[in-house]
RNA sequence: GGCGGCAUAGCCAAAUUGGUAAGGCAGAGGCUUGCAAAGCCUUGUACUCCCGGUUCGAGUCCGGGUGCCGCCUCCA
């Protein structure tokens, strides 16, 4: 078993090995929270969270750090609109986007650095910068000399002396003092436009340009050099261009070994634009009666490196997915128990868990590996209704659709939160009795009533089944 | 203008180093069921965006085109 990762810096699938083996440590560029955050964030989140989880599938003990820029141009300039101060909007967004990543069964990263927690350390970063002559001041403000850093567009593979400054349209005004356009800020100097936004420090007043903090709490963290670093395609440059240039020249190191970068979300078929009207949040989803687990299914289901195409259809495709494993999962339960010899289904059980494991080493190649567990799941109905599955198959499947649910977070157990209250079962036994009596219409109209309220009965051969109807899931 | 990515059935989406097109959803028919549901089987000749080329063989490689998307100094 070899993993292997695309490297955005070769350009190339690489065999991945860690620094220090066993031990696996990344870093995730996280949010900069004066919003809520849209699917297209989580995607690049959710993303991170498969990594870490195949990482640690296969036996890495890992070491995630993911950001939360909560100083930043656009959040001066929502305080300023609303007045709202500073800390109080970073606090609410931050709080909001952790509870999203709860919502989408994320799991936590360790560490969650926050830029203004961190000014003393980005100070001290940009001093070693200016020691070495990386850095210099102008009008206050301190900047990265591009030209004293050779490597500079290794990862991004610009050709430095062809980008044409401004050619999006986006420069700053602020960056005026530079030496050189292509020269990126590393601290601020305080503008009147910042209001109460700033620090007293040993580089004046001011505040830390957005790069430096990534540089500053991932070495913190995790070491000069570190095994991975994530983030969205639009990333790679400049920031992480930036994080590159500023840390290997302060520390004479390499930064990261392998650059991981996700592609974009597009929503039905265009691209998220406030214009469009097609950017949606979470929230917006939920509010719209879709369940957090078939979202978290479309943002995963295609892999990281390819365009996935968010659309409603294909939302409610991942529900009618997800509930033919619950399904899957309910009928292997009720087996669980018996034990009658014959052992296909546990063989099953282990060829899917291997081709499975081996889809994601090879650039987590998601589709692959649900793939398998669909197979699985048919061949293994294919014994269920033929009689010939046993206890100790039941077993297996479980215990790999437990693996499966672990790196994917898209199968958990189904029964947990759904047992179905007494009242509910006291009308199952009503329909019971009715079908006895051949009573049908008396027994059709309860199965409606029911699924009105939420619950299917399902009639197998040992009884009736209820479950919980997708949409009536928390 | 520069650099890069993507284009596979109605929808979503995979495919080692080129070797004869996964999987899911939806639709149709059937088995099963009191009827359903769940499940299983069958079903879409998929001209793999178009046009050329290389090759015994191309979704995969090369050239040209069309469309969409991204980056080009603080957008995942």
């Amino acid at each position: 078993m070899t993993i292997r990762f695309y490297n955005t810096l070769t350009r190339r699938k690489e065999p991945f090995a860690p620094i220090v083996p066993g031990e696996v440590r990344m870093y995730s560029c996280g949010p900069t929270v004066y919003n809520f955050a849209h699917i297209g964030n989580f995607r690049a989140y959710i993303f991170a969270d498969l990594l870490r989880r195949h990482l640690k599938n296969r036996g890495y003990r890992v070491t995630q750090v993911m950001n939360i820029t909560d100083v930043e141009d656009k959040i001066i300039r929502t305080c300023n609109e609303t007045g709202e101060p500073l800390q109080t909007l970073t606090e609410r967004y931050t709080q909001a986007f952790l509870d999203d990543l709860d919502t989408l069964g994320v799991e936590r990263a360790e560490h969650y650095p926050r830029a203004t927690d961190n000014i003393g350390a980005i100070v001290d970063l940009i001093k070693r910068l200016l020691d070495k002559g990386y850095a210099y001041e102008a009008k206050g403000s301190i900047y990265f000399r591009l030209s004293a850093f050779p490597g500079y567009g290794k990862l991004s593979h610009y050709d430095t002396d062809t980008l044409r400054a401004g050619a999006s349209g986006r420069v700053d005004h602020d960056e005026y003092g530079a030496e050189d356009v292509r020269d990126f800020a590393l601290w601020k100097a305080y503008d009147a436009a910042d209001g109460a936004v700033y620090w007293d420090t040993e580089l004046g007043r001011g505040r830390p340009g957005w790069h430096i903090e990534c540089s500053c709490m991932s070495m913190a963290h995790l070491g000069e050099s570190f095994d991975i670093h994530t983030g969205g395609v639009d990333l790679i440059f400049p920031h992480h261009e930036n994080e590159i240039a500023q840390s290997e020249a302060a520390t004479g190191k390499p930064f990261v070994r392998y650059w991981l970068h996700n592609a974009h979300l597009l929503v039905e078929g265009r691209k998220m634009a406030k214009s469009l009207g097609n950017t949606y949040t979470l929230r917006d989803l939920l509010d719209m009666g879709h369940h957090p687990l078939a979202i978290r299914y479309v943002l995963l289901a295609t892999h990281y490196r390819q365009p996935n195409n968010f659309t409603f259809d294909a939302l409610e495709a991942a529900a009618e997915s997800l509930e033919r494993v619950r399904d899957f999962r309910a009928r292997v339960q009720a087996l669980a128990d018996t034990a009658n010899g014959g052992g296909r289904m546990a063989d099953l059980a282990a060829e899917c868990g291997d081709a499975f494991n081996a889809a994601l080493d090879d650039d987590l190649n998601i589709s692959a590996a649900l793939a398998a567990v669909f197979t699985f799941i048919r061949e293994s109905n294919k014994l269920l209704d033929a009689g010939e599955a046993d206890g100790d198959g039941a077993s297996a499947a479980e215990a790999m659709l437990n693996r499966a649910h672990a790196v994917t977070g898209l199968f958990p157990e189904p029964n947990a939160d759904e047992g179905a209250p007494q009242e509910i079962w006291r009308q199952v036994l009503e329909r019971q009795e009715a079908r006895k009596r051949k009573d049908f219409a008396r027994a059709d109209a309860i199965r409606d009533e029911l699924a009105q309220s939420g619950w299917i009965i399902e009639d197998t051969p040992k009884g009736p089944r209820v479950k919980r109807s997708f949409e009536h899931r928390a």
